[in-house]
RNA sequence: GGCGUUAUAGCUCAGUUGGUUAGAGCGAACGACUCAUAAUCGUUAGGUCGGUGGUUCAAGUCCACCUAACGCCA
């Protein structure tokens, strides 16, 4: 049995996210935390919202609520739809909770003790009416190259100019309006990430293992231009967590935060922390080398654009910190998920919303299309005519026709009840032949995180169930032989627990469905093929279960389609 | 403007280090079956692998240029 630790990227806590998000993290982590609970390994799966920075500040203003409140709600929010979704989190945390708060400062002080952090000396524009900083895109003002009103800060929209907020004329806080600005000097402190360019791109040149994706933008960030940059890990807010070394204050920092970068990924420990808090669990021997995280396996889920930082920015403050603590295993990157013919929008409200999903569909229908369509190798593209199509084929017609057909033809010959006679013939051990092959590629498929060839050979399976009733057709057999038609479907029904158990990683809901429908407890891994289908003897009784998945109508998709065109309302 | 990614059957995608007649699922056509959610199973058709040129005994697979789509950056 091993021990694994899995994190998927920590979603931003300003918004309900759409499906891209959810399949390029949150959902193959999930996929990988039930296979390797189901195999027998010790699991601990970690997610959180991402709650500090100017954008959660923004939200909350036009919400109409302090910050600390808006993010308590959201995170509710985000909490259930994750649940709806069957996400399996050990715990799902919250980067501003007291123990990241504790735990960012102990890293921010290790950095220092190491010299990795300078003071930085910089001129920023304040704002009294705000009563804050402005970040060069919060200020707006008469661009003094080609006179248009509306330019920022950091560059005119209309002749691309680049600026800097000095530059402006008649400057004002894009958030108020305000003119009452002056520009202050601030300091602030920065990672030396560039002293530790050298360690990283060793270490990430022992991890042949991982994918191209993930490595080949690490080392574009290692090494391009003048390679890794020194970079700030304080800002000039209210909302984060308080600049302090350790437990002592940082003389000079006084009324300032860390940057939402480098909070945010040591959330990932914080939160265990919070597990651990709450359940009397032992956090550090997930996470320290020195306390039993020694043979811990560390799996991180992200999409694209968080590889930078996990491959880098984390890295740098686990390594920085000169102290035993879990650095990633492995790093299970994904592209984007587009949205028929473009991108999924939040702010154009394009593409389908979690939320949304969840109220048109079950889960199950979503986790399949998805993980069966998972952006692994590029960006891939969601249509309303595939999803359709895939749903209703694989779900409808593989699955949950098999599961269906088994069952009423077993109640309408024989009883509710496993059927006795028959044995295993030639057929039999062809198909457990047949069977076992394919399940040992899933496991190695699953294994590999390979999501879409899990999907594909998962779909195998189901397949030969219904090969193997098509060609014993015990419908015919019954009229001449009922024993033998009897050990048919005693094995079909057995198959029908066997597809439970494999499939539950994928589909959850249908799989417990299917188990309850089978009057069955047990959750074994079929190791042994021939041996997981005889594991309900005859004489055992069941029900036929409701129709476990209802096909997509044309009219629903018709609806959905033009639904989700655009803007949200 | 700079950098980068992608371009394979009607659709969504696989194609390991270059090596025999380029694969899967869906969709389509035809056939079988009738237990089942008009479901299932089988067979067949469909591609000059974006374009041009090059390296090689051999290129979807490497190189150059072109085109298109997308992404990132200042």
């Amino acid at each position: 049995m091993a021990r694994i630790l899995i994190t998927s990227a920590i979603p931003y806590i300003n918004g309900i996210k759409h499906l891209g998000n959810l399949v390029g993290s949150q959902l193959p982590a999930d996929l990988y935390a039930r296979y390797m609970r189901a195999r027998g390994h010790e699991v601990m799966f970690i997610c959180a919202t991402d709650e500090h920075g100017t954008p959660a500040e923004l939200a909350a203003k036009k919400a109409g609520k302090p910050v600390d409140e808006f993010c308590a709600e959201m995170h509710e929010v985000q909490a259930k739809i994750g649940a709806g979704f069957g996400l399996s989190f050990d715990h799902f945390g919250r980067s501003s909770s007291p123990q990241n708060h504790k735990l960012t400062q102990y890293f921010a002080g290790r950095l220092a003790d190491e010299g990795l952090i300078e003071e930085v000396s910089e001129q920023q524009v304040y704002s009294h009416a705000d009563g804050r900083f402005l970040p060069d895109r919060y200020i707006e003002g008469t661009c003094p190259n080609c006179g248009y009103d509306k330019a920022r800060g950091d560059q005119c929209e209309n002749c691309t100019k680049q600026l800097d907020p000095t530059d402006l004329i008649e400057p004002r806080s894009a958030i108020s309006g305000s003119t009452d600005l002056e520009v202050r000097d601030t300091k602030h402190l920065y990672l030396k990430q560039s002293q530790l360019k050298d360690r990283l791109s060793e270490w990430i040149d022992t991890k042949t293992d991982w994918p191209v994706l993930t490595t080949s933008i690490a080392k574009k960030w290692l090494h391009d231009g003048d390679g890794l940059q020194d970079r700030g890990i304080t800002r000039d807010l209210d909302w984060g967590v308080p600049v302090k070394r350790g437990d002592d204050d940082w003389p000079g920092m006084e009324g300032k935060v860390f940057y939402v970068w480098f909070d945010a990924p040591i959330e990932y420990i914080a939160a265990t922390k919070e597990w651990a808090d709450k359940t009397g669990g032992d956090w550090e021997s997930w996470w320290r080398t020195d306390k039993g995280a020694d043979d811990v396996r560390y799996v991180q889920f992200m999409g694209k654009d968080n590889v930078p930082f996990h491959t880098l920015s984390f890295p740098a403050t686990i390594m920085g910190s000169n102290a035993p603590w879990k650095l990633v295993d492995y790093i299970k990157s994904f592209n984007y998920l587009n949205y028929d013919g473009g991108q999924f929008s939040t702010s154009q409200g394009r593409g389908i919303f979690q939320d949304q999903a969840l109220e048109i569909l079950p889960a199950d229908y979503w986790r399949w299309w998805l993980l069966s369509h998972a952006p692994e190798n590029s960006d891939s593209e969601f249509t309303w005519e595939n999803f359709q199509a895939g749903v209703n084929k694989d779900l409808a017609d593989v699955l949950g026709n098999f599961v269906s057909r088994v069952t009423k033809f077993c109640r309408s010959k024989f009883s509710e009840a496993v059927p006795n006679g028959g044995a295993f013939g030639e057929t039999e051990k062809a198909l457990i032949d047949d069977l076992t092959t394919k399940i040992r590629a899933y496991e190695s498929y699953m294994h590999d995180m390979e999501v879409r060839k899990a999907a594909n050979e998962l779909r195998g399976i189901w397949v030969a169930g219904n090969e193997y009733l098509q060609a014993e057709a015990p419908w015919t057999v019954f009229k001449t032989d009922p024993d033998k038609a009897a050990g048919q479907i005693r094995l079909a029904l057995n198959l029908i627990r066997v597809y439970a158990v494999l499939s539950a990683p994928f589909i959850p809901e249908a799989s417990a469905k299917m188990l309850s429908g089978m009057n069955t407890l047990d959750t074994s891994w079929p190791d042994d093929v021939e041996a997981a289908l005889t594991a309900l003897p005859a004489g055992h009784s069941f029900t036929v279960p409701e129709v476990l998945f209802a096909k997509i109508t044309d009219e629903q998709r018709e609806d959905w389609a033009e639904r989700f065109a655009g803007t949200r309302d």
